[in-house]
DNA sequence: TGCGCTTTTGACAATCATTGTCATTAGCGC
DNA sequence: GCGCTAATGACAATGATTGTCAAAAGCGCA
């Protein structure tokens, strides 16, 4: 029980590794995805430390989370303000969008129900414009 | 490999069970807490197979699929259109909203940005009015 | 009504991301 | 440098979901 405050964090290389990480690559990556780009760049980083790692930025608003259908969650860094993804299906590519006037309706709606803390999560999936492109041959046949 | 899509189901006792459990209970539910209330009611129905069904409703668009922070993925029967949800993260009681302006904004930033076969997803969490009133004393059952 | 083909079922194993464990290592203040 | 304590990491454990496959059950058809 001594909580430290503040200074609580410790500076270490795994840490400042996986933080350089996020700040290079570009778009969604799970937490495997990281870790094996960790082992890539021969940083030695344990698969459990890069999920605490990711579990504290996310904790400390520094990193988004998204979990997609699909399964595992995504991590990425992020401005850092309140922001929604659009995130390309198939190459995972994302561009942050700011809608005020879904905050203004989420807030509203939740009002109008009395509902109080309310917070909300809004994700646009799509095909970016690239993959498109490069998409346009799968339809022999059809259905 | 040439299933019939659409009139190929067969009306099964255990299909007919969770179907009537989602029609019967209110709010989200995980598929393991589904197959306990059908396990409660007497219902012998495999695991596996309320998975599977729930599978099934939810691809057919028949019931909603929602994969809160938390962990397993919840279900509920829901009116078909398109709707979102507005949820409390106390008792799970679940409100669908309607919001044409979010599905316009998010198309509007999605063709802004050139991305097509967009979809997206919208949930709001927060404390409804019973369980923020209920909060502070902790002591009512409830149910 | 009975038969047979096909789908469905369900017990169990397999998968896979994530979390817990705990001995060892390494910051950081003194 | 020393020591305290947080951090690390290899591994096990967890837990939801999916795959497997033989047995059972629907539904069309004779």
């Amino acid at each position: 029980m001594t909580p430290e405050p503040g200074g609580g964090l410790r500076s270490t290389r795994q840490r400042a590794a996986v933080h350089a990480v996020l700040s290079e690559v570009d778009g969604f990556h799970s937490a495997q995805d990281l870790h094996a780009i960790l082992r890539e760049r021969g940083e030695r980083v344990g698969l459990t430390t890069v999920y605490r790692t990711l579990q504290g930025l996310a904790d400390a608003g520094e990193i988004d989370v998204m979990r997609p259908p699909g399964g595992e969650a995504l991590y990425r860094r992020c401005s850092q303000g309140h922001h929604h993804h659009l995130v390309c299906r198939t190459c995972g590519q994302a561009v942050e969008v700011a809608g005020p006037a879904v905050e203004a309706w989420a807030d509203r709606v939740a009002a109008q129900h009395g509902f109080v803390e309310v917070s909300h999560t809004v994700e646009i999936f799509g095909t970016c414009p690239r993959c498109a492109a490069g998409e346009q041959m799968r339809d022999t046949g059809g259905q």
